[in-house]
DNA sequence: ACATATTTTTAGATTTGTCTAAATTTTATG
DNA sequence: CATAAAATTTAGACAAATCTAAAAATATGT
């Protein structure tokens, strides 16, 4: 557990970096580098220099110049309150203001910078205590320990091998729309029917429907991780 | 009715001084002096004329050099849709989120500043269309329209005149704990039994409790305008 | 009315977060 | 291993929002 001192306020900024180099973390465990950040964050490695070296004297990165960076333990949790805000403020978009899973993201990115963390717990309970968000991502809890599961990209099932589809791995809108419209959502179990070598796309069985999906599809669905 | 053209998102703090100018328009009708601002923001006049130069430019204040400042309908249009965010805010976080009516305006001041007109459509109807937040002050509705209401402030109720009490004038957390402690909520009917011309305090009772108000206190509480 | 006080504005500096362009360090290649 | 390529950092500039100090305009008092 990690005991937090009286400190200021992080800025937006500071937060959304933070933010990204945790998910270039879990993608790529080890050291980050700057261009990754600069990519992540749509803007130039020199702007990412300066912020990372605000962010070791901050306490929140281990730096070392050329050699990329690392979340320290306070970083870390400190990424995961900020995604837990996040997560929850979708569930709540989607539970109680009519909004569907395409339409919350931006305005989570706004949602998960308000200061108060006594609105962030009555949130959950409000919620229920959500363990996941619209789009099956893991809500971290008040102490920033996530829930881990056992999971898989549909794309490395093998043939024959069957899963519960809990999460996507991209949630852009666009992706997310597609599925809409292909009728594939959290919960659905998914049967691999047949792969095609050439391309990497598969046949699926959902319910009673055969789905050809592609690679690009394939590749950002999420299922539990089942023994035949 | 203003019909809005498309426009860049304006700052938090160019957001911040329209609600300010708004709210001195009110206190006081008429053009609004740089230093009234400075005072009402906290900050120093040459700060406020640099920003006021920039929202006349945008056309949300009439402005003249020297003669201070108006608020054009655009800027009063924007300044109305600050405030039904804030005070719809204001209201969630106390019926939904177990907060205290002390509690709720510094997070309000964030949460005012989320961009997305269909959470607050959405808000507005979760909360089933409310009229006034937990402070008795009316909520504008999506077109910017306000319910007025006759009212009148406690101190200028004459002797033997009663009122319900619909709202305060000053909402910091230490009147409204003051309030809290004296069992003064909104809905209260209060009966004026006398008036101090020494100190202008005044017994009033409530209830079946007489209790002693200083001037401070009764110059702060909104009453119904009731004729006796 | 005129000198003085007050208010308001301008000019120049500061901070945050960004950029471009140039310099430096690391990595890769022949 | 030397040199080219790529990645990273530095240096200097900029916009937003603020400040201080000085200048300009307006208001006030006798």
């Amino acid at each position: 557990m990690y005991f937090c001192s009286i400190e200021k306020y992080m800025t937006q900024s500071e937060e959304n970096y933070l933010k990204a180099i945790y998910h270039l973390g879990r993608q790529n465990p080890g050291v980050i580098s700057t261009n990754a950040i600069a990519e992540e964050m749509q803007t130039k490695p020199s702007s990412v220099t300066d912020m990372v070296k605000r962010l070791a004297e901050k306490g929140y990165l281990n730096y070392r110049k050329y050699q990329g960076v690392n979340l320290s333990e306070k970083g870390r949790h400190k990424a995961l309150m900020i995604i837990r805000k996040h997560r929850l403020w979708e569930t709540f978009l989607v539970e109680k203001m009519n909004f569907t899973w395409d339409e919350v993201h931006e305005i989570a990115e706004q949602l998960e910078h308000i200061q108060s963390e006594k609105l962030i717990d009555e949130l959950d309970r409000f919620l229920s205590y959500p363990k996941v968000d619209p789009h099956g991502d893991p809500i971290p809890d008040r102490n920033g320990d996530v829930e881990s599961r056992n999971s898989k990209l549909l794309s490395n099932l093998d043939i024959n091998a069957s899963g519960i589809c809990i999460g996507v791995r991209d949630s852009s809108s666009s992706f997310l729309r597609y599925l809409d419209k292909n009728e594939i959502a959290l919960g659905d179990r998914i049967y691999v029917m047949e792969k095609e070598d050439f391309d990497d796309s598969i046949s699926v069985r959902i319910g009673n429907r055969n789905l050809q999906l592609s690679h690009a599809i394939a590749s950002n669905l999420i299922v539990t991780q089942e023994l035949e």
